[in-house]
DNA sequence: AGCACGATTAACT
DNA sequence: GTTAATCGTGCTC
Protein backbone atom coordinates (compact mmCIF):
# COMPACT_ATOMS: atom_id res chain seq x y z
CA UNK A 1 0.00 0.00 0.00
CA UNK A 2 1.56 3.57 -1.22
CA UNK A 3 2.18 5.59 1.87
CA UNK A 4 2.32 9.20 1.87
CA UNK A 5 4.62 10.82 4.77
CA UNK A 6 3.67 14.41 3.41
CA UNK A 7 -0.02 14.22 4.78
CA UNK A 8 -2.01 16.26 7.37
CA UNK A 9 -1.75 15.42 10.73
CA UNK A 10 -5.06 16.99 11.87
CA UNK A 11 -7.79 15.49 13.64
CA UNK A 12 -10.43 14.85 11.02
CA UNK A 13 -13.74 17.38 12.09
CA UNK A 14 -16.63 16.60 13.73
CA UNK A 15 -18.63 17.00 10.41
CA UNK A 16 -16.83 14.01 9.04
CA UNK A 17 -18.39 11.67 11.64
CA UNK A 18 -21.77 14.05 11.91
CA UNK A 19 -22.91 11.62 8.82
CA UNK A 20 -25.14 8.38 8.20
CA UNK A 21 -22.49 5.84 9.49
CA UNK A 22 -22.49 3.29 6.68
CA UNK A 23 -20.73 6.27 4.97
CA UNK A 24 -18.20 7.02 7.74
CA UNK A 25 -17.79 3.59 7.65
CA UNK A 26 -16.59 3.55 4.47
CA UNK A 27 -14.82 6.66 4.24
CA UNK A 28 -12.70 5.80 7.32
CA UNK A 29 -10.60 2.91 4.68
CA UNK A 30 -7.40 4.56 4.01
CA UNK A 31 -7.18 7.16 7.07
CA UNK A 32 -4.25 6.97 9.35
CA UNK A 33 -5.20 6.46 12.91
CA UNK A 34 -2.72 7.94 15.28
CA UNK A 35 -2.01 7.53 18.32
CA UNK A 36 0.64 9.51 20.78
CA UNK A 37 2.14 9.51 24.50
CA UNK A 38 5.37 10.02 25.75
CA UNK A 39 7.80 10.18 22.71
CA UNK A 40 5.66 7.20 21.22
CA UNK A 41 3.80 8.19 17.70
CA UNK A 42 1.97 5.23 16.40
CA UNK A 43 0.46 5.15 12.73
CA UNK A 44 -1.77 3.12 11.32
CA UNK A 45 -3.65 2.84 7.97
CA UNK A 46 -7.17 1.96 8.56
CA UNK A 47 -7.98 -1.69 6.84
CA UNK A 48 -11.46 -2.59 8.24
CA UNK A 49 -14.71 -1.19 9.69
CA UNK A 50 -17.76 -2.03 10.86
CA UNK A 51 -20.75 0.44 10.66
CA UNK A 52 -23.44 -0.02 14.62
CA UNK A 53 -26.54 2.00 13.57
CA UNK A 54 -29.55 2.63 16.18
CA UNK A 55 -31.45 0.29 19.13
CA UNK A 56 -33.68 -1.41 15.69
CA UNK A 57 -29.41 -2.75 14.81
CA UNK A 58 -30.14 -5.82 17.11
CA UNK A 59 -26.23 -6.25 16.46
CA UNK A 60 -25.47 -2.68 17.94
CA UNK A 61 -25.22 -2.41 21.82
CA UNK A 62 -27.41 0.47 21.64
CA UNK A 63 -30.43 -2.24 21.13
CA UNK A 64 -30.44 -2.03 24.67
CA UNK A 65 -31.32 1.66 24.99
CA UNK A 66 -29.74 4.32 26.67
CA UNK A 67 -27.55 2.81 29.64
CA UNK A 68 -24.34 3.55 31.10
CA UNK A 69 -22.32 1.43 28.75
CA UNK A 70 -23.88 2.74 25.37
CA UNK A 71 -24.06 6.71 26.48
CA UNK A 72 -21.15 7.28 24.61
CA UNK A 73 -22.82 6.41 21.58
CA UNK A 74 -25.72 8.72 22.06
CA UNK A 75 -23.34 11.37 22.86
CA UNK A 76 -21.63 13.70 20.38
CA UNK A 77 -19.96 12.32 16.77
CA UNK A 78 -16.40 12.04 16.73
CA UNK A 79 -16.01 10.85 20.16
CA UNK A 80 -14.15 7.02 21.25
CA UNK A 81 -16.54 4.53 22.46
CA UNK A 82 -14.02 2.05 24.06
CA UNK A 83 -15.26 -1.01 25.37
CA UNK A 84 -14.55 -3.97 27.33
CA UNK A 85 -15.29 -7.33 26.57
CA UNK A 86 -14.98 -11.34 26.82
CA UNK A 87 -13.42 -10.32 30.07
CA UNK A 88 -9.92 -9.63 28.76
CA UNK A 89 -10.50 -7.63 25.06
CA UNK A 90 -11.03 -3.23 24.49
CA UNK A 91 -12.02 -2.92 21.28
CA UNK A 92 -12.34 0.70 19.65
CA UNK A 93 -15.59 2.83 17.81
CA UNK A 94 -16.04 6.27 16.45
CA UNK A 95 -19.24 7.84 17.13
CA UNK A 96 -21.03 9.01 14.74
CA UNK A 97 -24.02 10.86 13.69
CA UNK A 98 -26.29 13.31 15.14
CA UNK A 99 -26.18 13.24 19.46
CA UNK A 100 -29.27 11.71 20.39
CA UNK A 101 -29.06 8.83 17.96
CA UNK A 102 -26.70 6.07 18.99
CA UNK A 103 -24.50 4.93 16.35
CA UNK A 104 -20.46 4.13 16.29
CA UNK A 105 -18.12 2.43 13.47
CA UNK A 106 -15.77 0.21 14.73
CA UNK A 107 -12.03 -0.01 13.88
CA UNK A 108 -11.64 -3.78 12.73
CA UNK A 109 -7.65 -3.92 11.50
CA UNK A 110 -5.13 -1.29 10.62
CA UNK A 111 -1.75 -1.74 8.79
CA UNK A 112 1.23 -0.08 10.91
CA UNK A 113 3.11 2.11 8.46
CA UNK A 114 4.72 4.06 11.71
CA UNK A 115 6.15 3.30 15.26
CA UNK A 116 6.72 -0.32 14.16
CA UNK A 117 10.04 -0.87 16.48
CA UNK A 118 6.99 -0.15 19.30
CA UNK A 119 4.76 -2.15 17.99
CA UNK A 120 7.18 -5.37 17.61
CA UNK A 121 7.78 -5.11 21.04
CA UNK A 122 4.25 -4.45 22.24
CA UNK A 123 3.14 -7.52 20.23
CA UNK A 124 6.28 -9.71 21.17
CA UNK A 125 6.44 -13.19 19.42
CA UNK A 126 3.52 -12.13 17.12
CA UNK A 127 4.31 -11.88 13.33
CA UNK A 128 3.86 -8.15 11.84
CA UNK A 129 1.51 -9.53 9.73
CA UNK A 130 -1.01 -10.26 12.70
CA UNK A 131 -0.01 -7.13 14.84
CA UNK A 132 -2.75 -5.35 14.38
CA UNK A 133 -5.29 -7.53 11.94
CA UNK A 134 -8.05 -7.36 14.47
CA UNK A 135 -10.25 -5.10 16.86
CA UNK A 136 -9.03 -6.40 19.94
CA UNK A 137 -5.22 -6.69 18.53
CA UNK A 138 -4.76 -3.39 17.50
CA UNK A 139 -6.02 -1.97 21.12
CA UNK A 140 -3.34 -4.16 22.61
CA UNK A 141 -0.74 -2.83 20.22
CA UNK A 142 -1.73 0.72 20.09
CA UNK A 143 -2.10 0.67 24.18
CA UNK A 144 -6.03 1.86 24.02
CA UNK A 145 -8.29 0.40 27.05
CA UNK A 146 -10.85 2.16 28.81
CA UNK A 147 -9.44 5.30 30.10
CA UNK A 148 -10.21 6.58 26.29
CA UNK A 149 -13.76 5.92 26.33
CA UNK A 150 -15.63 9.21 25.98
CA UNK A 151 -12.72 10.73 24.72
CA UNK A 152 -12.70 13.34 21.71
CA UNK A 153 -10.92 12.03 18.43
CA UNK A 154 -11.63 15.74 16.86
CA UNK A 155 -8.79 17.46 18.81
CA UNK A 156 -5.12 15.68 18.75
CA UNK A 157 -5.01 16.35 22.93
CA UNK A 158 -6.07 12.82 24.15
CA UNK A 159 -3.21 11.37 22.01
CA UNK A 160 -5.45 9.45 20.30
CA UNK A 161 -7.06 10.77 16.80
CA UNK A 162 -8.07 10.01 13.01
CA UNK A 163 -6.11 12.12 9.75
CA UNK A 164 -6.45 12.27 6.21
CA UNK A 165 -4.98 9.55 4.84
CA UNK A 166 -5.21 8.18 0.76
CA UNK A 167 -8.54 7.36 -0.69
CA UNK A 168 -9.03 3.49 -1.70
CA UNK A 169 -10.34 2.60 -5.20
CA UNK A 170 -13.56 1.46 -5.44
CA UNK A 171 -12.95 -1.66 -6.93
CA UNK A 172 -10.56 -2.48 -3.84
CA UNK A 173 -12.73 -1.82 -1.35
CA UNK A 174 -15.13 -5.24 0.06
CA UNK A 175 -18.41 -5.02 2.09
CA UNK A 176 -19.48 -8.07 4.00
CA UNK A 177 -21.73 -9.21 6.50
CA UNK A 178 -20.55 -8.18 9.93
CA UNK A 179 -18.29 -10.66 12.33
CA UNK A 180 -18.76 -12.65 15.49
CA UNK A 181 -22.70 -11.35 15.51
CA UNK A 182 -23.64 -15.39 14.44
CA UNK A 183 -26.76 -15.17 17.41
CA UNK A 184 -27.86 -11.82 16.16
CA UNK A 185 -31.70 -12.37 14.04
CA UNK A 186 -31.69 -11.15 10.53
CA UNK A 187 -31.43 -9.10 8.67
CA UNK A 188 -28.81 -7.56 11.05
CA UNK A 189 -26.80 -10.52 10.82
CA UNK A 190 -26.15 -10.63 7.09
CA UNK A 191 -26.39 -6.59 6.47
CA UNK A 192 -23.45 -6.14 4.67
CA UNK A 193 -22.13 -3.12 6.98
CA UNK A 194 -18.57 -4.27 7.25
CA UNK A 195 -16.06 -3.01 4.77
CA UNK A 196 -12.56 -4.07 4.04
CA UNK A 197 -9.09 -3.39 1.50
CA UNK A 198 -8.96 -5.99 -0.30
CA UNK A 199 -5.74 -7.60 0.12
CA UNK A 200 -4.41 -6.71 -3.30
CA UNK A 201 -4.45 -3.29 -2.54
CA UNK A 202 -2.08 -4.09 0.32
CA UNK A 203 1.06 -4.68 -1.43
C1' DA B 1 -28.02 -11.88 43.97
C1' DG B 2 -27.58 -14.93 40.19
C1' DC B 3 -27.11 -15.90 35.45
C1' DA B 4 -26.06 -16.27 30.38
C1' DC B 5 -23.41 -14.41 27.07
C1' DG B 6 -20.35 -11.57 24.34
C1' DA B 7 -18.73 -6.46 17.90
C1' DT B 8 -12.25 -11.84 20.33
C1' DT B 9 -8.05 -14.22 20.40
C1' DA B 10 -4.60 -17.84 20.70
C1' DA B 11 -3.87 -22.36 20.92
C1' DC B 12 -5.06 -26.28 19.92
C1' DT B 13 -6.88 -31.20 16.73
C1' DG C 1 -12.27 -27.20 12.01
C1' DT C 2 -12.93 -26.55 17.86
C1' DT C 3 -12.38 -24.53 22.43
C1' DA C 4 -10.73 -22.19 26.79
C1' DA C 5 -9.79 -17.91 28.75
C1' DT C 6 -12.19 -14.37 31.83
C1' DC C 7 -15.37 -10.59 33.64
C1' DG C 8 -18.61 -6.53 32.73
C1' DT C 9 -23.18 -5.88 31.29
C1' DG C 10 -27.99 -6.31 31.18
C1' DC C 11 -31.73 -9.20 32.27
C1' DT C 12 -34.53 -12.11 35.48
C1' DC C 13 -35.82 -13.41 40.02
Amino acid sequence: MLYNTHMSDQALPVEFYDRNTLDVAHSLLGMRLIRKFDSIRLVGVITETEAYRGEEDLACHARAGLTPRTQVMYGRAGHAYVYFTYGMHWLLNVVTEKEGFPAAVLIRAVRIVEGEAWVRERRKGVPPRNWTDGPAKLCRAFDIDGSLNGADLTVTDNGLWIAQGQTIPEEFVERTPRIGINSVPEPWRSIPWRFRVRDEFMV
